[in-house]
DNA sequence: AATGCGGGGAA
DNA sequence: TTCCCAGCATT
C-alpha cells in the first residue's frame, strides 16, 4: 500500500494540533447546530455565516422553535446571506421533523437526504459531527483536497469526476484506525485542511500533513488542481425599482414571486422597462404619474446574471385603495425593514440613501 | 447533464 | 475584474 492510504490518520494528528476548535456551532455541537451551520455554509464561507449563525440560534434556539416560527421570521434572519432555497427548506425540513420525527433531526442517512435542502454531503456532515457515523463528505474544500492530493484531472463539478472523488472520500474514511469516537474531528479536518492549508490560490503545502504523498505538490501543479469551472460570460439585465414613500415616510414593500431571484422576499416594486412601471403606476395608483427622483443605478451580480437596477423615488404618495396592505403590498416604517426577508442589494440602497 | 439560485471574500 | 466558496433542487 502506497502512502495514500495513511490519508486520514495524519490529518487528524494534524486536526488536533492546528485545526479549528472554536467555531461557533461546536460548542454545544448538538445536532440541530451543526445542521443549521452546514446548511449556512453551503456555498458560504465561514467568516460571512458566522454572524448570521449566532443570531439565528439566538432567536431559534432548537428546532421545536425553528418549525413553530412564521417563514418570514426565517427569512428575516436569513436576509443578506443569500440562496434564499435554503431557508424555506431549513424551515420545511424542521416541520417535517415535528410531525414525523418527534421534533429530532432521524439519525439515518436515507431519511436526512430525504429532506429538503440536505443532500449526500450535507447528511454526512450532520451523521458524522453529530453522532460519530462513519460517512464520507464532499463539499468544496474536499473536492480541491483529494484532487490534489491524488491528482485527479477534471472539472469537479462534472458528475464522472465527481464521482470518483466520492469514491477516494469513502476510502479514505474506511481506514481502520479511524475510530467513530473521532468522526466528528475527521470532518472537521478535512474542511479544516481546504480552508486553512490547501487554499485555493498559494496554498501552504510546506505546512500540509499530507504534503509527501500529495500529487499535485510532488508535480507543482496544485496551480493547475482542481481543473477550473469553464468559463462563460454572463448575461447582463436591468430592470426599474420604484421607491414609494407615503406622507408618513413609510416605504412601499412588495412580496416578490414565488419563483425566480429572490423568491418570496419582500422588495421594492420591480419591473423590467419603462413599460411595465408605466403599467405597474396605472393598475396600483391610478393617477398619472411623475417622473422621480432618479438615484444612481445598482450593479448587482448573480453567479448567471449581471443585473442592474435603475432606483426612481417618489415621496408624499397617496395610497390607492389597491395600495394598501395586503399579501403582496406592506407599508413599511424604516424601524421595521429588519422584520422582513429584503434583498441584499434592496437593503442596502434603501438603508445608505433614506434620508 | 446542465441550469438556477446570493452574496461576499480574496487575489 | 474574476473566481469560487462546508451544495442542492429542478429540468
Amino acid at each position: 500500500m502506497s502512502g495514500a492510504d495513511d490519508f486520514a490518520p495524519r490529518l487528524l494528528a494534524w486536526f488536533d494540533g492546528h485545526g479549528r476548535h472554536d467555531l461557533p456551532w461546536q460548542h454545544p455541537r448538538t445536532p440541530y447546530r451543526v445542521w443549521l451551520s452546514e446548511i449556512m455554509l453551503q456555498q458560504t464561507q465561514v467568516k460571512t455565516a458566522t454572524g448570521y449563525f449566532e443570531r439565528f440560534v439566538a432567536a431559534l434556539p432548537d428546532l421545536p422553535a425553528l418549525a413553530a416560527a412564521p417563514l418570514d421570521d426565517v427569512l428575516a434572519l436569513w436576509s443578506g446571506l443569500g440562496y434564499y432555497a435554503r431557508a424555506r427548506n431549513l424551515h420545511a425540513a424542521a416541520r417535517r421533523c415535528v410531525d414525523d420525527y418527534g421534533g429530532e433531526l432521524p439519525r439515518d442517512l436515507d431519511a436526512l437526504t430525504a429532506l429538503p435542502g440536505i443532500g449526500r454531503s450535507t447528511a454526512a456532515a450532520i451523521l458524522s459531527q453529530a453522532w460519530g457515523e462513519r460517512c464520507a463528505i464532499l463539499d468544496g474544500n474536499v473536492k480541491r483536497v483529494l484532487s490534489r492530493y491524488h491528482g485527479v484531472e477534471g472539472w469537479p463539478g462534472k458528475p464522472a469526476i465527481e464521482k470518483q472523488l466520492w469514491t477516494l472520500a469513502e476510502r479514505h474514511v474506511a481506514h481502520p484506525s479511524l475510530a467513530p469516537a473521532r468522526m466528528p474531528d475527521y470532518t472537521q479536518a478535512q474542511m479544516d485542511l481546504g480552508a486553512t492549508i490547501c487554499t485555493r490560490a498559494k496554498p501552504a503545502c510546506v505546512l500540509c500533513p499530507l504534503q509527501s504523498d500529495c500529487v499535485a505538490r510532488i508535480e507543482g501543479r496544485t496551480g493547475e488542481l482542481p481543473t477550473p469551472r469553464p468559463a462563460k460570460v454572463l448575461p447582463q439585465r436591468s430592470a426599474q425599482v420604484l421607491w414609494l414613500e407615503d406622507a408618513q415616510g413609510r416605504v412601499l414593500l412588495q412580496r416578490r414571486p414565488p419563483t425566480g431571484v429572490w423568491a418570496s422576499l419582500w422588495s421594492l416594486p420591480q419591473l423590467d422597462d419603462a413599460e411595465g412601471t408605466d403599467a405597474w403606476w396605472s393598475s396600483h395608483i391610478g393617477t398619472a404619474r411623475s417622473e422621480g427622483a432618479a438615484l444612481d443605478p445598482i450593479d448587482h451580480a448573480f453567479s448567471h446574471y449581471r443585473l442592474q437596477l435603475h432606483p426612481r423615488r417618489w415621496s408624499g404618495v397617496e395610497p390607492a385603495p389597491r395600495l394598501r396592505d395586503n399579501d403582496a403590498l406592506r407599508w413599511l416604517r424604516y424601524d421595521e425593514l429588519a422584520t422582513l426577508g429584503i434583498p441584499a442589494p434592496v437593503r442596502r440602497l434603501i438603508e445608505t440613501a433614506r434620508n
